[in-house]
DNA sequence: GGTGCGATTGCA
DNA sequence: GCAATCGCACCA
């Protein structure tokens, strides 16, 4: 895994990491995982990304290397992951919307839930997923058989970019 | 300085 | 069906 995986448009980003381990560790312990469900959020031109109102404060992460991690908190309460995708400089990213555990298979759904499970919160915000220690991917665990495809979830307010197919499913 | 709401979840 | 809960974008 390198800074050239990240630094591609964020559909091909998100499909690719469908099968990837995911690893966080804590202190001695480390909780594994496998990428399951994903979102791209493609550009500044996507109504539904965060970016698509330009560079602040919030976004900034998104506007970082290939491989940074934004962290937001949703509703006051859930945070949810991405992987920023693309140049320095271009706001993309995916968002991890599930996980299966390892090695039991547990499968948590829904990006609140894979956050938490991962303990991930604010703290990784705008660090780098290449270059942390506390969380990295791992190798690929397996090779996705079929991709299933369909509308982001949550973003009705999006217009047109509502209904592209930029949720991608294994499983 | 004030206001409104979200890339969600869990419970009634 | 709806409350929880807060950082921040946006407006004044």
């Amino acid at each position: 895994m390198n800074k050239k995986f990240f630094d591609r448009d964020a559909r091909i980003v998100a499909r690719d990491l469908l099968g990837y381990e995911i690893r966080r560790r804590i202190g001695p312990r480390v909780v594994r995982a496998v990428i399951t469900e994903t979102e791209a959020y493609v550009g500044p031109h996507d109504k539904a990304s965060h970016a698509h109102r330009g560079l602040t404060k919030r976004t900034a992460p998104m506007f970082g290397n290939p491989g940074t991690i934004y962290v937001y908190l949703v509703y006051g309460m859930h945070h949810c992951l991405n992987l920023v995708t693309r140049e320095k400089g271009y706001p993309a990213a995916v968002l991890i919307r599930a996980v299966r555990l390892l090695p039991s298979g547990t499968l948590i759904n829904g990006p609140g839930r894979a956050a938490r499970a991962l303990s991930i919160t604010t703290f990784f915000n705008n660090k780098n997923i290449l270059t942390d220690k506390r969380l990295i991917l791992g190798p690929r665990y397996l090779t996705p058989k079929r991709i299933h495809t369909t509308p982001r979830i949550g973003v009705p307010y999006a217009g047109e970019w509502a209904h592209k197919p930029l949720r991608f499913l294994i499983e």
